[in-house]
DNA sequence: AGGATCACAAGAGCAGTGCTCTATCTGGTG
DNA sequence: CACCAGATAGAGCACTGCTCTTGTGATCCT
């Protein structure tokens, strides 16, 4: 039976000295395994060392964490809901009809987020641990910034702005639907599409600059203005110019 | 010094039985490497697992690769030759003025390239393993494809297919300044900001994919449907269509 | 109040890792 | 044939994730 995974919210509630004392020595626990990650990645992340720096020795860590994929689930979770209060909040500043605006939002914050912190980033949207599969937890955390695309999208639909829909393949119509219902149907399938290519257009374009695949082709010191760009072009494309 | 690196290109030539009997252990140790990547991935890949393999101790295997690194380089240097050669041939057996044709043959000549063995996709197109830095060895091989779409970029200004080009900030201009140089001045601003953006979004789509971020967002079994109209449309903001 | 209980912490230990150093062996070359 | 560079083996170091056992102290119940 897991130790942990129930202990995270139960501990709100005042039960106990026991129960808060614990809860304190999960989050001092997440902390340090935050820094570290920050700066020696995911791959580096050393369950004995997280726990040399919070000052205690190895097993007694896995009271807290049933194992070292434990405690990057809860560095995963915790880079989403990062990543989920950055992007919403500065959607959230912005006046509810100005859609473009709202894009812009969510696409810089993305990547300025990720340029702040790359490991946090290639964490959740690099390329996964092989042999770790993303626990239901982390679902939901996940979905906050595409929740924010799925109802701008809702929007453009209602506002009529979207562009000229293009016939398309049923396979295709079939391919978006669990996007489309995922907005409650009030998306086409058409700007669905184009939501869902701006959506991988946003993350490529930030991942590209992440990783380093954008050497030698865009100029260093460019790289804000080439993205200002992309994005406008992606703003475009889903007919918020 | 480093006992290999140079011993890669010399011992093609007949220099005698031990330099043979050298680069085939070194071809014997890199093909049970890349088995081992494509099972358990770049992070689970095991040195002495290798070795163990290919039947000598890990000690002996540092006389072959100067250490775990540069044995990760060389299934680098690999993957990206794979990708390289199989693009490559794809795009070749097209019609050359048939751009559209050519487009098409690298965009699904990679997606399939990729989920045929994802883990050598993510090592080269994933996160990058922190603390390693790519070595120049690998820029040559990296460009094969990005060389082919370049090229691709080319024809399509020469045959004046690219699209109404839109004003750009000269900061854009300045930013594409490098690809653009790459490809002998021939591609304008604005297609090669365009072909950018067709490169980003589709190693973004097959990243996506291939990273579980689809998920509950494209119908499992219509991904590649879905892949195929991303395709044609990034073939349209090239003017392909 | 005393005793049972339970959460927690610590330590030893196992199997595995990358990597180094030394000793040994062997086979192509002068 | 003798030689010695090049290849191999093995021991060893410091590290990893994880388990098991033991000790300790606070909590709770009778």
């Amino acid at each position: 039976m897991s130790t942990n995974g129930s202990a995270t919210g139960e501990t709100t509630r005042a039960e106990g000295v026991r129960a808060r004392a614990r809860h304190q020595m999960r989050e001092a626990i997440l902390e340090t395994a935050r820094s570290h990650l920050a700066e020696h990645g995911a791959v580096g992340l050393s369950l004995r060392a997280v726990a040399r720096d919070v000052g205690m020795v190895s097993s007694a860590l896995y009271r807290y964490f049933d194992s070292r994929d434990a405690l990057l689930t809860a560095l995963i979770i915790d880079a989403y809901d990062s990543l989920g209060d950055a992007v919403e909040e500065a959607e959230g500043a912005c006046e509810r009809d100005d859609l473009l605006a709202r894009w812009l939002a969510i696409a810089v914050t993305t990547r300025t987020w990720a340029l702040a912190d790359p490991h946090q980033y290639a964490l959740v949207y690099g390329s996964p641990v092989p042999g770790y599969a993303a626990p239901t937890d982390t679902v939901t955390p996940a979905t906050r910034v595409t929740r924010l695309l799925a109802a701008l999208l809702v929007d453009v639909e209602a506002a009529g702005l979207a562009p000229e829909a293009q016939s398309l393949p049923p396979a295709v119509v079939e391919a978006v639907a669990p996007a489309r219902e995922y907005t409650g149907g009030h998306v086409g399938p058409d700007l669905m599409v184009r939501g869902l290519m701006a959506w991988t257009s946003l993350f490529g374009a930030v991942s590209f600059e992440l990783f380093g695949q954008r050497h030698n082709a865009v100029a260093d010191d460019r790289l804000d203005d080439f993205f200002t760009e992309e994005t406008n072009r992606i703003a475009r494309l889903i007919g918020l110019t």
